[in-house]
DNA sequence: TCCTATAATTGCACTCAGTGCAATTTAATA
DNA sequence: TATTAAATTGCACTGAGTGCAATTATAGGA
């Protein structure tokens, strides 16, 4: 009836289309106020204030402050698995994972990520449970590998994912330790490399 | 001048003893009120006065109410880096990080452990933070490592932390997955050895 | 256009974790 | 015993998060 265009569930109706709106301006309000005065030092008064609603409100969009901060994630187990799906030929496990990584890794945007990471280190809770969400990406990765590869030793898929999580994890580390000079490909390469050398 | 036997830093005075008494009254008036109405159903209110205690006084002794559960860990990484300094020979260091696992795993009382595991599940937050020291300790076993083995390739080494403490951390979800009928040292040969496979 | 079901927003009052401060008690020691 | 330092406590406060009920805005059909 009326001219929304719900065709790829993109706009659908005034009603998402502000939550959506109010959803940003949060996200917004929450980024300028944590780098500016610092995550612990902001309240949720002020980003309710400063992205225009009430602090009631504010809890019908995320669960928590840390929330903010978290949904912001890449969310490694699934770009992973969406990776992996398209393409598990005759490869065995970890050559395909480290085929997904890189084929991840290629189109990494550095400066947006490195910000949000950097806030994340100013919070004890943040920071837990940023690191707790590699154990989950593990367990998604692990999942789809005993779905392509059900005959292979469970132990070796669960190494595996373990692994590949693992290795993104401390390139990432690496990388920004050293101020993303050389392409963050390099420092996969470097660790995937390491492997042969136990 | 008075009596007290410092000699091993065991007794120490009234105060310390009273001290050591105190916080030990805390962790056990704290595990009991979680096990029976659950970890955050329990306040600390309710700690203190089971632990006969006033609320402030609490903090004096933790952090807060997650740092009860905290502090009961095992804590991998001074153990492993301990086990460590006593025996690295010739050893290339995969070898001696495994032997050290072996060694660490073989002295370990399963149900007082998993009881605690157990509690820690309960909470979010408390599950982030401990599975966030696995990073922790990754890290202290990376530092031992680099001093013990100078001259190796500091990814290599970096990749035999990683894989000592995740095929630890593995090694003891599928025996707590298990309900623990084969010893641990089972589940960590079984990883250790699909390291090959892979 | 009007009407109704449903979703979103909000205010209010509440619980609980955690902190800062200052007073008081208790142990250590000269 | 007198002095010093640590431990305990109460009080008042901030801020996160929840439950509830009232209000407002949107959706979609009559």
């Amino acid at each position: 009836m009326t001219d929304r265009k719900n065709s790829q569930g993109q706009t659908g109706g005034l009603r998402e289309r502000k939550r959506r709106e109010t959803l940003r301006r949060i996200t917004e309000a929450g980024l300028k106020l944590f780098s500016t005065k610092g995550f612990e030092a902001t309240t949720l008064d002020a980003i309710a204030a400063e992205a225009g609603i009430s602090r009631r409100t504010f809890f019908h969009y995320f669960k928590s402050k840390d929330d903010i901060l978290l949904s912001m994630q890449t969310g490694l187990g699934d770009s992973l698995t969406a990776a992996l799906a398209g393409k598990a030929p005759g490869q065995r496990p970890l050559p395909a994972l480290r085929a997904a990584v890189f084929e991840l890794v290629a189109a990494y945007a550095p400066d947006d990520l490195l910000a949000i990471d950097r806030l994340m280190l100013s919070s004890q809770a943040v920071q837990s449970r940023k690191q707790a969400t590699y154990l989950q990406d593990e367990a998604l990765i692990f999942a789809a590998l005993c779905e392509h590869w059900p005959e292979e030793n469970p132990a070796t898929l669960r190494l595996a994912a373990l692994l590949c999580v693992g290795i993104t994890r401390v390139a990432m580390e690496a990388w920004r330790r050293d101020g993303n000079r050389r392409p963050l490909a390099d420092y996969v390469q470097d660790y995937f490399e390491a492997l042969a050398g136990l």
